[in-house]
DNA sequence: AATCGTCTGCTTTTT
DNA sequence: GCAGACGATT
């Protein structure tokens, strides 16, 4: 108890601190404190003379789990903060999973399979399986397999049907190559809670107190994990915001959080409305519009800070304009407001329109960060090196074998490669297995017959040295790669010097980490890939990218981040929301969605729409969101974008125009 | 095996 | 309007 104090609550966040046995739901509204209120809670529980060991939080992204981590740490004994279980769902799974998957039938050493992965199996299996006049989309397959995994239709998908065979076969496949893809972690780890009584039993007597954080985001297996963890203590503290529930298409349930009473009875239900940090006219913009959904736990959020400037809704002509004028709006009040670009960031619903915002950032030479696109563990080096590390701890992981089973080029034909894919697919074996198989090596030329001998020997000698006791488990990767010459090899493929220098640096980077994990960790090659295959550039893409520059980022992405001045862009009928949500009645979700990226503003807001957008190539004519009707007038500014950048220049705004004409001058000549 | 050219089809993406 | 996929070409 020394040492530990509830610091600066407000009743309701202490209410959630304090309340520390049977089911909890925690409301948490945007900004309102929930991190913190999380972390203390974990703190307080420990005060009470609850063992670490037995306290469980879960949360959906590393970054946030590692933040826990971190902030628990300031508050309490390190040596006490250590021993809570903080990690992502997935996390939590491949660690039951390692001690006890045998049971069902996998191996210990299986591979987790991320959505590339998956996806080339899907592809793989869709080819061999459809007829010739069969059509199977294996983005729609995998959407269908996951959807299925979700609801644990596992039991026996109806083979008549091409996606049926595909989801079946895709799913001995993976059995036979001791692999997993994100969604088995989740339903082998409940399956195996639910037919193994010791395993569920071992874990339920290891963790008495559960936390799950944005848990509007659980879908149907991660609150069937959470049930059987919680036994009948159901000592279940939640926190989440079904306002917030934006993943609705990824299989998140937002009846887990609207019927949590259903799930848990008689919980106590505590609201976190008090907001700390954004104005008033931004939060009654917000609350506004977020009262048209129909099925919401009812909230209101508000500040002590005050009203604030009111929410601008700014017309344009088009999207071309849109992009100029937000541009030269940010640089104008970089210099008059004396903001940091770090203040700003650029809200939007898809990707593709940043585009146009980043030219006229570049134009104005503003330092800009983009949030998404291609990720470290895309890059082509990498997931080799990753195939490598794989394949040697687990050889029947097909997809990574047949990455690398002809790179660099070993005489391996993709021929040869066909064949053996092909019986080991009609023996149900891996097609490591098949290599090594009589029949596939009765008629194949000596010379294959070499390559393929040569690259077995290779395996065995690496994976026999990889597995002796107190082996330098680096040491034998860099040989590895050495002895192949992987790096000369990648060198070779590159066009230019440059681009050989960035891809051997990615290789550098990825030893230098597994260096680092392997002096902080026992667990050694396998922990490692397993780190690496669950996490997520994106999310530390968020942290190091503090750096100066104006933030360019879609709405979903930009969920529990805040920026002191926002622009959502596109807020018209068909982008938000989008076409598609309306055919699939969704538009409660879309409604979320731009709740979301209201609520990221702390100072300033601007929600713009244009008249003209060029979609898929050409123009065509558009209509402000319908959502702008639904906002509090009083709290809303309508603005023209065309009459303000034409306007004849007064005095006063004509002064600062001219500084900032300036320092944009003195910016492009530095 | 790599590169070029044509076709297609179009949100969002915590692990 | 453009990226990504796929097939034809060297």
């Amino acid at each position: 108890m020394a040492g530990f104090r509830l610091f600066d609550l407000n009743p309701e966040q202490e209410t959630a601190v304090r309340t520390v046995n049977g089911p909890l739901l925690i409301l948490a509204g945007a900004g309102t404190g929930k991190t913190r209120v999380i972390t203390m809670r974990v703190a307080f529980l420990i005060a009470q003379g609850i063992s670490p060991e037995n306290i469980l939080a879960v949360t959906f992204t590393n970054k946030a789990a590692n933040e826990m981590r971190e902030r628990l740490a300031a508050m309490i004994e390190k040596t006490e903060s250590r021993k809570v279980t903080m990690s992502t769902f997935h996390a939590l799974c491949v660690r039951i999973l390692r001690q006890d998957i045998d049971k069902l039938g996998y191996k210990r050493n299986f591979s987790i399979y991320d959505e590339g992965d998956q996806m080339g199996l899907i592809k793989k299996i869709i080819t061999r399986t459809a007829a010739q006049d069969e059509k199977l989309d294996p983005n729609v397959a995998k959407n269908l397999i996951s959807k299925a995994k979700n609801h644990s239709w596992s039991a026996s998908p109806d083979e008549q049907t091409l996606i049926g065979a595909v989801y079946a076969r895709y799913q001995a496949e993976l059995k036979t190559l001791n692999a997993v893809d994100f969604d088995d972690l989740l339903l082998l780890t409940v399956k195996l809670l639910a037919e193994h009584v010791d395993v569920r039993e071992r874990w339920q007597r290891r963790f008495h107190y559960l936390m799950v954080d944005e848990f509007q985001d659980t879908n149907r297996l991660q609150l069937e994990l959470i049930s059987f963890l919680a036994d009948e203590r159901k000592n279940v503290a939640v926190v989440g915001d079904d306002d917030q529930s934006i993943y609705g298409w990824r299989g998140a349930e937002v009846s887990n959080i609207l019927e949590f009473e259903a799930h848990f009875p008689n919980p106590t239900v505590v609201k976190l409305e008090q907001n700390y940090r954004s104005t008033n006219a931004i939060l009654n913009t917000a609350n506004t519009l977020i009262k048209n959904n129909p099925r919401r736990r009812p909230k209101q959020l508000w500040s002590a800070s005050g009203d604030g400037q009111k929410v601008r809704i700014i017309q344009m002509n088009d999207d071309r304009q849109e992009a100029e004028f937000i541009s030269n709006e940010i640089a104008q009040r970089q210099v008059t407001e004396g903001a940091k670009w770090d203040d700003f960031a650029v809200l939007f619903r898809m990707n593709a329109q940043s585009r146009l915002i980043e030219t006229n950032l570049r134009q104005l030479k503003i330092p800009y960060k983009i949030i998404g696109g291609k990720s470290f563990f895309d890059k082509r080096e990498v997931k080799d090196f990753l195939a490598y590390a794989s394949v040697l701890l687990n050889t029947d992981d097909d997809v990574s074998l047949l990455r690398i089973i002809n790179t660099p080029a070993r005489g391996i034909s993709a021929n040869t490669v066909e064949r053996a894919t092909a019986l080991s697919a009609k023996k149900k074996t891996s097609v490591f297995a098949a290599l090594s198989d009589e029949q596939f090596r009765s008629d194949l030329p000596t010379r294959a017959l070499q390559a393929i001998d040569g690259f077995i020997a290779l395996l065995d000698n690496f994976e026999t040295r990889l597995h002796q006791p107190l082996s330098d488990q680096s040491t034998i990767l860099r040989e590895l790669m050495a002895k192949v010459g992987y790096i000369e090899d990648l060198k070779r493929s590159c066009k230019t010097a440059d681009e050989g220098i960035q891809r051997e640096s990615s290789i550098f980077e990825l030893m230098k980490s597994f260096d680092e994990y392997q002096s902080k960790s026992v667990e050694g090659l396998r922990g490692f890939l397993d780190e690496m295959m669950l996490r997520n550039e994106r999310e530390e893409e968020k942290d190091d990218l503090k750096g100066n520059g104006v933030t360019l980022i879609t709405l979903h992405a930009a969920k529990g981040l805040e920026y002191p001045h926002v622009y959502l862009i596109g807020v018209e009928e068909g982008v938000l929301p989008h076409d598609r949500s309306k055919m699939e009645g969704t538009v409660d979700e879309e409604r979320r969605l731009l709740y979301v990226g209201i609520t990221r503003a702390q100072k300033t807001l601007g929600l713009t729409w244009c008249r003209d957008r060029i979609k898929y190539g050409s123009a065509m004519a558009c209509t402000a969101s319908s959502f702008l009707k639904e906002l509090p007038p009083e709290w809303i500014v309508h603005q023209n974008a065309g009459q303000i950048m034409s306007a004849p220049v007064e005095h006063a705004s004509g002064t600062s125009k001219f500084a900032a004409l300036k320092a944009m001058l003195e910016r492009v000549d530095g």
